[in-house]
DNA sequence: ATGGATGGTTACTTTTTCGTGCCTACTTAT
DNA sequence: ATAAGTAGGCACGAAAAAGTAACCATCCAT
């Protein structure tokens, strides 16, 4: 028995959503760019494994965040959009992104950051 | 060479911080229920260790999330609380947590979850 | 003196996630 | 014919994160 199931309140899926390393980058890539094609959001998000922004995008998809069009051509094409949802989100992540902007300007973010983020060095 | 770095915006860090399992929980009680004493914070997030409550709270500390007050006393006693920041933050969680119940609502949720989220069965 | 409470820290172990490589099935280019 | 591209799926191993337990130092109650 795990039991996990901290919150009372939705919050805890929403966030699970977005958590991943990716996910928002994806949502910014797809509501910057527009829809685009697996490949083309593979090279948008730099580094992203394949195994990775699939995961992603079933996870948004299935939540109703984005929407997915497959072509049934011989190399079948797959679109992806953002969906309804996904305007939902974006209004407030564009808040957080504020947020994130003003706080790094005052200098928030340097003493946390668990992993090994904005290390560019090799 | 990693190389990870995805985004160029600050949104990766103030998600890094927001992302952990407990993060928005906790500052939700703290929030709901004002500056509370670690015990309390530990009863009041039922399942959580005190190994990832004791480092979230130094990443939102770290972050001038909250602030931690301790008295010098034999036990040492220590608070935390809301700081400005917590509050800029408050605002932006409870915007979504409201699309969050209105999705939960419209059933979003329902396919998703990768993790064993809302299985209370053992 | 022993046990429990406070507020953690540290080490050990387990769980989960992520990256990588290999595979599909078909088409186009070479 | 072979290689590459499209859109992933699957499996293995590595890495990170989280849980657990023990421990610290001190005080109070028993």
């Amino acid at each position: 028995m795990k039991q996990k199931t901290p919150p009372a309140c939705p919050m805890d899926s929403i966030l699970r959503l977005l958590m991943g390393p990716w996910t928002t980058y994806i949502l910014w890539v797809l509501s910057d760019g527009g829809p685009q094609r697996f490949g083309a959001l593979k090279r948008a998000v730099p580094g992203i494994s394949t195994r990775v922004l699939t995961e992603r995008l079933r996870m948004l998809q299935a939540a109703g965040v984005i929407w997915r069009d497959q072509t049934q051509t011989i190399p079948p094409a797959v679109t992806y959009g953002l969906a309804e949802r996904g305007d939902d989100l974006r209004q407030v992540l564009e808040s957080l992104g504020e947020i994130a902007q003003r706080w790094q300007y005052e200098g928030a973010f340097e003493t946390d950051l668990p992993r090994d983020f904005s290390s560019t060095v090799d």
